[in-house]
DNA sequence: CCAAACTGTCACGGCTCCGTCACCGGTTTG
DNA sequence: CAAACCGGTGACGGAGCCGTGACAGTTTGG
């Protein structure tokens, strides 16, 4: 969500390397209609852009049900304080000047995506008979807890955090066991199984999606 | 109650914003004062203020009748490391360290006006047949005092003052010893180990979560 | 100034867990 | 309708994790 393109390819290239999935916007009017719809896990938003400009963005995302609670890392021109305080006070969770280093940026992403903000949103988790108590590292199928491995309470948490939208094996792979190589592996699959087996009852929350990956499934 | 003016006022202003009513206090005296008149819901103290430093603030309120009772969150820069643990020794409920953004504070003061039950830090805590006097530097087992060394309990203290929830090796390094690097140690488990022998019957209370962390159970 | 206590690190070993493979039934594709 | 594809399943060997005992460096106390 930037104005000149070569920074919006930079910005991605580099995220992308990192092993990041990246949504660009050309306007604040694409920015605002993109992130209600796919709900990102964080966004980038650049000051100076067309059509709805920067700020308001960051306020409307703030006052909306859903998307009010995603990560918002600002971009701007000016070190000015002004801008600054504005945008923190609007909700922004970090800002950036420019110029940047890319590896700045991505450093930042990375911080906030593993930061406090999250955890303390997303400390626990409950869908029907199953509960997800994470600084517990517990999990729970009707008051009865069940023995999970790290590893797979971990998958289980990523996949319940997102749950509706399908998570591919490369992206589990990359948030779960911080594989970045994109060998072809059935180690997701075997801990899906596992996890099945384990969950018992609850297992039918976690969908297959052929040729795609796998899903929480909502309500 | 904060010491830069700037600082201050974003906080002032995010709280707000959230619908919380702010008052502030430009020193430890007059936080002392205000605190003890308005008896707030809750407080957020900076260590770094003039008068009267925030430890000794934090110290003084703990033993006020009233204001004993009132949530505290305390602000750390992040170099004094080795107050965190001094203040939860004193009492305070949550810490932040600088910087931070809004956002963040924002929750975690939701979070401890929501569930006072289970942030409550007392200065004294019991489980059955172990009892931990944290002003006395003491443990009882059954009753009987129970010879532990200054860094075993304090490991022991950050533990059971956070009951139920996993803490990482890295998380037990950075709190009890001030360890901020990040290399691979034993030093944790070796710790648990003589802690553990020490306890005795009371041994069963220290969890291993293999691949994760040690926990002090609940119940 | 010495002895005792405390602390951090290391090596070892048992045991759990994890990643991979082969196999097979079901589904999609041409 | 056959071939390719995909994901579930069971099994297995290696890797990693953690408990344990030992030891040297440091601190404490007499």
């Amino acid at each position: 969500m930037e104005d000149e393109p070569d920074a919006v390819e930079l910005i991605k290239f580099n995220l992308k390397a990192a092993g990041y999935e990246v949504v660009t916007a050309a306007d604040g009017d694409e920015a605002l209609k993109k992130a209600k719809s796919l709900l990102p896990n964080l966004i980038i938003l650049d000051l100076m852009i067309p059509e709805v400009d920067g700020l308001e963005v960051c306020k409307i995302l703030r006052r909306d049900v859903r998307a009010s609670a995603i990560p918002i890392i600002m971009l701007t021109a000016k070190a000015g304080e002004v801008d600054r305080v504005l945008g923190l006070e609007l909700g922004a969770d970090d800002y950036v000047t420019k110029p940047f280093s890319p590896r700045e940026l991505v450093l930042r992403v990375k911080r906030l995506l593993r930061g406090p903000a999250e955890n303390l949103e997303t400390d626990q988790i409950t869908l029907n008979e199953l509960r997800l108590d994470i600084p517990r590292h517990q999990a729970l199928v009707k008051g009865k807890p069940i023995e999970l491995t790290a590893t797979e309470f971990r998958l289980l948490t990523v996949l319940a955090q997102r749950r509706g939208r399908v998570q591919s094996r490369e992206r589990l792979l990359h948030d779960v066991w911080d594989y970045d190589n994109l060998i072809d592996t059935r180690t997701v699959d075997t801990h899906v199984r596992r996890l099945r087996e384990k969950l018992g009852p609850a297992a039918k929350y976690l969908d297959t999606v052929r040729g795609v990956g796998y899903r929480f499934v909502e309500e």
